[in-house]
DNA sequence: TGCCAGGCCGGGT
DNA sequence: ACCCGGCATGGC
């Protein structure tokens, strides 16, 4: 297998190993919002009871939710954990989502940067999430930086465990500054996808890992991180 | 049984 | 500008 030379070329031989991963799981916009703010630090299959309970009461949606109070909102998301905060940050979303749009469609139609700027500014709405729901709920051209794509990054020696979201993002905005979102959707699925199944445990040596060739360079040798 | 999972906030240095 | 404790369930 030869090295990986770009991260073109790191997307394609991902692609090549895992298939399309038709990311984000969800029927809706919003109940990718939701998603985006339960998993937060929680596993999926976790957050799938929590939006089902939710699916139950007919509560999936920006209206009926708007109904609910705290309290109820977080007996029915209870399995996805953290459930008092994250009914918080929902009641937060909501009242955002209502206050400066006053609906998903609305929302969608403000700049990526400035909307970008905007889910920053509600309480329990950092960068990932923020990001998650920027490209996955809304089609917006922008990367998702989390635990996988940095575990991955580190354990290929393309960042320093130190480095900040920002500056991991700042990675793939670069070369794929042009691309659909559609690439960017996929390319993080991708990083969950190769991160769940190779780099699970810190001590794990990636034997079988598609981009093991990665891992093998020589210590002079040097991987281009873009294409310019 | 303990450790981990698709973060983020608030208070303290 | 960092560092850290807190938040909580379910699966292995």
């Amino acid at each position: 297998m030869k090295p990986v030379a770009n991260l073109r070329d790191y997307y394609q031989r991902l692609r090549a190993h895992f298939g399309h991963q038709h990311w984000w799981p969800g029927d809706t916009p919003f109940e990718v919002c939701v998603g985006a703010i339960l998993t937060q630090n929680t596993a999926w299959s976790n957050v799938e009871k929590a939006i089902a309970n939710l699916k139950r009461a007919r509560a999936l949606s920006p209206r009926a939710l708007h109904q609910l109070n705290e309290h109820q909102i977080a007996a029915l998301i209870r399995p996805s954990g953290y459930f008092n905060i994250k009914a918080r940050r929902l009641k937060a979303f909501i009242e955002f989502l209502f206050a400066e749009y006053g609906g998903v469609t609305r929302m969608r139609r403000e700049r990526l940067t400035s909307l970008r700027e905007k889910l920053l500014s509600v309480n329990g709405v950092g960068p990932e999430t923020a990001d998650s729901i920027l490209l996955y709920a809304l089609g917006k051209p922008i990367f998702v930086v989390d635990a996988y794509t940095r575990r991955v990054l580190v354990r290929h020696r393309l960042i320093k465990p130190s480095a900040t979201y920002d500056e991991i993002q700042k990675l793939f905005h670069s070369p794929f500054r042009r691309h659909p979102p559609s690439l960017f959707n996929d390319f993080h699925a991708q990083f969950v996808a190769v991160g769940k199944t190779y780099c699970k445990s810190r001590v794990a040596l990636c034997e079988y890992c598609p981009l093991k060739p990665l891992l093998s360079l020589p210590s002079g040798g040097k991987m281009r991180i873009n294409n310019k």
